[in-house]
DNA sequence: CAGTGGTCTAGACCACAAA
DNA sequence: TTGTGGTCTAGACCACTGG
């Protein structure tokens, strides 16, 4: 029996109201963790929407993770979890812009190397290239924030340009002197502490927490790395958040 | 002009054909950061699809962050960033079955109590009702990864079972003793390093460099929180992994 | 086999942006 | 006013699951 109708006069869409409509009936156990949803044309039917409106309002459950869809067999009510989450790292700026906090850009040092660091030949670098190594410091409202380690297989001659370091995105930089834009990107997030270098740009004791972020980018048929960084994160500073809530808006 | 055509008998759908050829026109050049794509009528007539598989297809690139509609303007390819990127965590159990690893789950204690820790009362908890505080080690092949502190509202007079603390999900206990399944919630992940208890528990050095998450969990209608987490990762056997790929497949 | 979700079509109306 | 993306429809065929 539908108690709840779709409005097709409202502003906010049919399927987006269908879309409260279910997820609250999944809230209230109307229909329970393991349970089979209704078939989307028997949905279609019940609320007077076609297959396709159905479905695009099941898939946004889907992404939300809420239901999942099984094919030849049916749409399941997903077992509750709030122990999964997903974080998203935006780029400096915007998050400095988001906390309407001024970003700020210190080049510490750019240089060439020859000999490479452990843990990049681990990640497969090689030599046969110069190899472009700078370092940068990131501010908000002049507090240092980050600290980022970069190296790039340098493989046109162009010149190094500080102000274009100091600045530019990371995938720009190797897209300038590399001529290949990266398309594969690995990342890795864990927790470090302090080393004596990032601690004296940090303004930070010895040892001080901080999120350690490797990114390692490829272009594509390449197994070999065309840029590595390594960044820090003061703990006190920067935080990854997450929030999990209901659909909003009038239902 | 059109080069490559849509294959209809192939066994990859249209609309993942498309999406791989205008990805790798994206990335080749032909369509630069900021350009304009075809409409989508235009795509459609090029490519001898509907407008529903093209709007299926443009929709896979935009969640992906390589193209960006906006209404009544056009369809832009988005200025390149590899340095936007998101983490999943998934529940402990998924990560180790991923990983092979055997989880294991120890209830340290359990315990009521009357006096909240500052940081609990700045999320807003109250004491009108007992607070249920337990502690969790969570194991892989019987190495200790993480020491877990769960703080609920003990709203229902349901007795307090070891089993149920030391396997159910969070949002399950919560379920369990106060009748309310939490559905808003707030995850924050920082840097911390490892205080005397947690380090004991890790079998870690004091001031180890650990993931420090915390979990706030809410009903709806409520802006105090019926359930608060805070976990502790050693920073040396858990970390976040995040890869960015061009799309799979014969293209 | 019947019922399910996955994909596709051709056409329609709307809201919005820009000239 | 024109062209764009946003939404919706009614119908079709397919692949998969399970009896």
């Amino acid at each position: 029996m539908t108690l709840n109708k779709i409005n097709k006069n409202s502003f906010t869409p049919p399927f987006y109201q269908l879309a409260k409509i279910l997820e609250q009936k999944i809230f209230s156990g109307d229909f329970k963790p393991g349970d089979p949803l209704p078939s989307e044309t028997d949905l279609g039917h019940e609320y007077e929407l076609s297959r396709t409106t159905v479905r695009k309002c099941l898939n946004i459950l889907a992404e939300r993770g809420l239901i999942n869809a099984q094919q030849g067999r049916g749409t399941f009510v997903t077992r509750q979890s709030l122990d999964r989450v997903t974080f998203t790292m935006e780029e400096f700026n915007v998050v400095m812009e988001n906390q309407g906090k001024e970003p700020g850009y210190k080049l510490v040092f750019a240089r060439f190397i020859k000999k490479l660091p452990e843990f990049l030949i681990k990640l497969g670098m090689t030599t046969d290239q110069r190899i472009l190594y700078y370092c940068r410091l990131l501010m908000a409202d002049n507090e240092p924030i980050a600290v980022e380690h970069k190296y790039i297989r340098h493989t046109v001659g162009k010149p190094v340009l500080e102000n274009e370091l100091q600045y530019k995105a990371f995938a720009e930089v190797i897209m300038t002197h590399t001529n290949n834009l990266p398309i594969k990107s690995r990342m890795e997030l864990t927790a470090a502490r302090t080393e004596e270098f990032e601690a004296n740009l940090l303004k930070v004791p010895l040892g001080f927490p901080v999120l350690q972020l490797q990114q390692t980018l490829y272009t594509i048929d390449d197994n070999s790395p065309v840029g590595v960084g390594l960044f820090y994160y003061r703990g006190d500073q920067y935080s990854l958040v997450s929030d999990i809530q209901p659909l909003k808006g009038e239902g």
